[in-house]
DNA sequence: CAGCGCCCCTGCCCGC
DNA sequence: TGCGGGCAGGGGCGCT
């Protein structure tokens, strides 16, 4: 499920329900995510007021005023609102009850998701510390791209994969940017001109962009609890289209793995 | 240090 | 219908 764009559109959804509110207690039903999530948790949190839901990267942080809970969804990782009365289903992990009634579910099949505690600022925590800009920021562009790819060998789209270099860009739209941009996946991302790396930034932004602003279509639904999106999918061009026509030029696309990872391009469009 | 595989875990789909 | 294999939107970590 999540991109950045689901991220944020998570972000927003439930913000609205929680800031402002105390949370009265947590259930963790389910400790063993990608890290253990904190047992004192519960004692943490008790009568304390969320301040904001803030994002970094992938990671929702939610403020209080005594530090941070960091959270990740993972590959399958989601969270809702719900009613006090709502009874928890396979893998609804964590509960955060708050006094206005509302509960935050965090439901997460595969657990590689992460819920953890810090009291320092977040920018400083280990997770955090060594991220790259976003995407959307003014601090990402062509010529921080250029910069940071030379003498990289490495493939372009792994490059645009690392969080070191960029955060939230996902296989996804990592796919989507380099068809849009004409640039093949798997060249070495030093042998790049600075003019594409113009390209790919603007395409990464357009794409994000995009998806975020249909995030807040379906907001109201997810918040709303059936919470399956999946409505992005009619606009890709090439993730998950392998062996279709490129819309562009009719051939069909190619199909390859790249750090273990699905990748779709035309091979007559993308050079 | 850059770069590459591995692996955490469940669900689902496909082919036999 | 059952079962094994492969794959899935992430990303930290350990090794070369």
């Amino acid at each position: 499920m999540p991109e950045l764009p689901e991220v944020e559109t998570t972000r927003r959804g439930i913000a609205p329900h929680l800031v402002g509110h105390s949370v009265v207690s947590v259930t963790l039903r389910q400790a063993a995510l990608r890290w253990p999530v904190p047992a004192e948790l519960p004692a943490l949190l008790q009568r304390r007021k969320l301040l904001a839901v803030n994002r970094r990267g992938k990671y929702l942080l939610l403020q209080f005023k005594h530090g941070h809970v960091l959270l990740h969804l993972g590959m399958s990782g989601n969270l809702r609102i719900v009613d006090v009365n709502q009874p928890a289903a396979r893998h609804d992990h964590v509960d955060i009850r708050f006094n206005n009634n509302a509960v935050l579910r965090f439901t997460d099949p595969r657990r590689f998701g992460a819920l953890l505690w810090t009291s320092e600022p977040p920018s400083r925590h280990d997770l955090l510390r060594h991220l790259g800009p976003e995407p959307l920021s003014d601090a990402f562009d062509g010529d921080y791209l250029f910069a940071r790819s030379r003498k990289r060998k490495q493939a372009v789209k792994l490059l645009i994969m690392d969080s070191k270099i960029v955060v939230g860009v996902g296989n996804i739209y990592a796919n989507e940017s380099l068809y849009l941009s004409g640039i093949r996946p798997g060249r070495a991302a030093g042998r790049v001109s600075r003019a594409s790396y113009h390209t790919l930034a603007a395409d990464i932004k357009a794409v994000l962009a995009k998806a975020i602003k249909q995030g807040g279509t379906t907001l109201r639904d997810f918040v709303g609890g059936d919470g399956k999106p999946g409505y992005f999918k009619q606009q890709l061009r090439v993730y998950g289209r392998a062996g279709e026509p490129c819309q562009r030029c009719g051939k069909p696309l190619k199909e390859v793995r790249l750090g273990q990872r699905s990748t779709v391009y035309c091979s007559a469009c993308q050079r």
